[in-house]
DNA sequence: CTGTGTGAAGGCTTTCACAGCC
DNA sequence: GGCTGTGAAAGCCTTCACACAG
């Protein structure tokens, strides 16, 4: 299989259509058109049907998808099949609130481990992980083999840590910092940028 | 000015650029060529350029762009010259972080209210701002004409309260529950879905 | 007759190549 | 010489139109 000739942003929708499927299994739904998925997924149903063709044929014609089997075809395209173990590293507001967020490990993430510069924050309400010093991270990381962070530390030293990080093995960084960090071909990067979103909303209703 | 004519994704890179200039800035920086620019913003020197010439001449050119003025023509495109007062919706875990974050304020964008179907949450740590209860939201919107509200409230019910946003006159709201909200035309939406983003990186380092 | 699968067309962005100005 | 500004080309993604299967 060929993965990389799929473009970035159905790769992204996927995601898209796996949450919509969810929802649907959990009303006991069996059937779905691609015009109803499209719908609760957002986008157009030929769109839809464009996404899904990189994987191969699932619907029947005149009638749908079946849930089920669409469902478990994405999981195994976005890796998503067996848990992934995930580390955080600054766990200062944003931090502390992302470790306290049940939305990763619905989707079958698990923190491991959180990571600060000054652990001893931690007290501040069971965060059900243990915080952990900087100087831990590497040989945690390596001995784990942890491939992907949350990076959720300072814009001053973002880049430093993601060097340290990179160092050590990991290979998926989802940045919260407010700068671009600067990494090797084979690591990927996603940016979350809050006050960016907000910036951007309000050019559209000037 | 015609904004229609502007690329939705130059818009987003425009707030990049904007951050990176602000850190020219604060180093005494007068003078930026696009290269240097473009990489501190992670994308490349000529679609920085293009990008520009969609508001007009600012660079010099054999010297490059003064970052002063740069900056300042920036503020005026993305809307942000003065403050935007924002709403935000759903106060618990991810939605009191947020509050605490500074990384709005810092950014030009005030909190000016929180609401909860449970406002006694508000107790738990001096949020520095006052939590109301969701039965005061539409009066509060209309007679502050709030147009932005950030909404971290549960899938569920997302979507209701979301109409009841709208209805009250908001226009753009920074979604974090994983739904695609429907709303009319007038309205922005931008996502921001954590578990997404995470799923996304799995996929590229399998 | 309904709804998928898909080559082809269309539209949008990015990148190139180089003219133009300091 | 250095660096911006920009039409033109290339690349990428979305949408259309319709063949085809159940």
């Amino acid at each position: 299989m060929q993965k990389l000739v799929i473009p970035r942003k159905t790769v992204y929708r996927l995601s898209l259509y796996y949450r919509a499927l969810q929802r649907l299994r959990t009303n006991n739904i069996e059937t779905v058109s691609s015009a109803a998925l499209a719908t609760a997924a957002g986008v157009k149903p030929t769109q839809l049907r464009k996404d899904l063709t990189y994987f191969g044929n699932f619907g029947t014609r005149g009638l749908g998808y079946n849930v089920e089997a669409l469902s478990r075809r994405l999981t195994e395209a976005l890796g998503t099949t067996q848990l992934q173990p995930v580390i955080l590293v600054g766990a200062g507001n944003l931090g502390s609130a992302l470790l306290r967020y049940p939305g990763f490990a619905k989707e079958g993430f698990e923190v491991v481990a959180a990571f600060d510069a000054k652990p001893l924050r931690s007290r501040e309400k069971e965060l059900g992980i243990k915080v952990l010093p900087m100087t831990k991270l590497a040989q945690f990381v390596t001995e784990q083999r942890i491939k992907m962070a949350i990076l959720t530390v300072p814009g001053n030293v973002a880049q430093e840590v993601t060097n340290e990080l990179i160092a050590s093995g990991v290979l998926a960084i989802l940045n919260f910092a407010p700068i671009i960090l600067q990494v090797p071909d084979n690591v990927v990067v996603n940016n979350v940028d809050l006050a960016i979103e907000l910036e951007n909303l309000s050019y559209f209703i000037q």
